[in-house]
DNA sequence: TAGATTGTTAATCGATTAACAATC
DNA sequence: TAGATTGTTAATCGATTAACAATC
């Protein structure tokens, strides 16, 4: 099988395809055609096929999909079973929120480390874990090798962190921090999260709307 | 000027050109050329171009883009003036984080109530907001006929939730309950926010580069 | 005026859709 | 076998990029 590159539309779908097969197994749904799952999903079923063809051929001629058999390979191929190391930054209102709604382990990722510089909270605990010191990042990461770090800090102060993150061997970030990181280093993986630019579009498509 | 339909991606890019010019006019620069803002953004300047003539021509030739008359322009674009009635559903870690975390009203939307069927918060406030019971909503939404709902919720109440939200007079959904919503009323809009999938992604990332 | 940079048209690239032979 | 549905190739559509005349 050649190894070809996968465009970033269908890895973007993918966690969802994952997210609905998840779905249909919890209904007891053993099989479907890619003409129902398009269906369900709001897609076509020839880009369904396209898509899961970029991996291989999961299907059956005549039959279909095979719901639990095509949930684990999605599964594998996101990574699920994985156990990335991820330490978060920044345990104000969001960040407690994130550490303790967010199921990472569900996601290939294990949260391991809680950082904050206010002294008022570190001691405290969210989700099961301390709220630490930034004078101990240093010394844990060096230590526990996280790979990710949660990034839920004001912006002014994300550039300058992501940089140091990267010296201590960090090269993925899940980045909340109202600005876009600019990392040149193709090794290191960036998710940024902006909240307010979703809400802005939602905004605009209500006032746009509205104008019509 | 032809009213021309604004295709999604160009819509997913005013947010981030909002962004990019306040911090420009916070750097002080007056004037950008579509070249030098390409480079900041990571777009191509035919793009920048292309994209702002979608609404018609806010640059001149010769000198570029006033900074501060741009930013104001995409500004009423996406209706940031806007006062937009907003309440939250579901005041858990997730939902108070992001009534405290957002700023609405930079984004023409302003935040007037939040429910929560827990008895247990009831009465105590985020946001400078009471936490209601839900048994509150539909005297509420009659009185302060609000037209976004923000669904910080379980997903299995979602869905009808939703409806009954419609009903009430909702036309907004910013949508925080891991499950993708399925309007199929054409006047309501409807931006799911997907955590889940927005860390996946990034966990998929992480494991391909690693197999490279 | 000369230089710079837009607005806009044409060319290219890539993603989605359609079609159908292969096959379960 | 007949019916269904995939895998895959070709056609279409749309978005991005390139090019350049218009003009400040």
């Amino acid at each position: 099988m050649a190894k070809q590159v996968i465009s970033t539309p269908v890895i973007r779908r993918l966690p969802r395809y994952y997210r609905f097969l998840g779905e249909l197994e919890r209904e007891h749904i053993e099989r479907i055609s890619s003409r129902e799952l398009a269906m369900r999903m709001g897609l076509s079923a020839s880009q369904i096929r396209q898509d899961f063809n970029c991996f291989g051929g999961f299907g059956q001629q005549g039959y279909g999909y095979h719901v639990k058999e095509l949930r684990e390979i999605i599964g594998n191929i996101l990574g699920v079973h994985c156990k990335t190391g991820v330490i978060l930054i920044g345990a104000g209102n969001l960040g407690k929120a994130i550490a303790s709604h967010v199921d990472f382990r569900k996601r290939g990722c294990e949260l391991i480390g809680v950082f904050d510089n206010n002294p008022l909270i570190q001691g405290t605990s969210t989700a099961d874990l301390p709220i630490m010191p930034m004078e101990s990042l240093d010394n844990f990461c060096k230590q526990h090798h996280p790979q990710v770090a949660v990034l839920c800090i004001p912006k002014d102060a994300a550039q300058q962190l992501a940089e140091q993150l990267i010296s201590l061997g960090i090269n993925g970030f899940w980045n909340f921090s109202h600005f876009d990181l600019r990392i040149t280093n193709p090794d290191v993986i960036v998710e940024n999260v902006h909240l307010g630019d979703s809400l802005l579009t939602l905004a605009y498509c209500m006032h746009r709307h509205e104008n019509e």
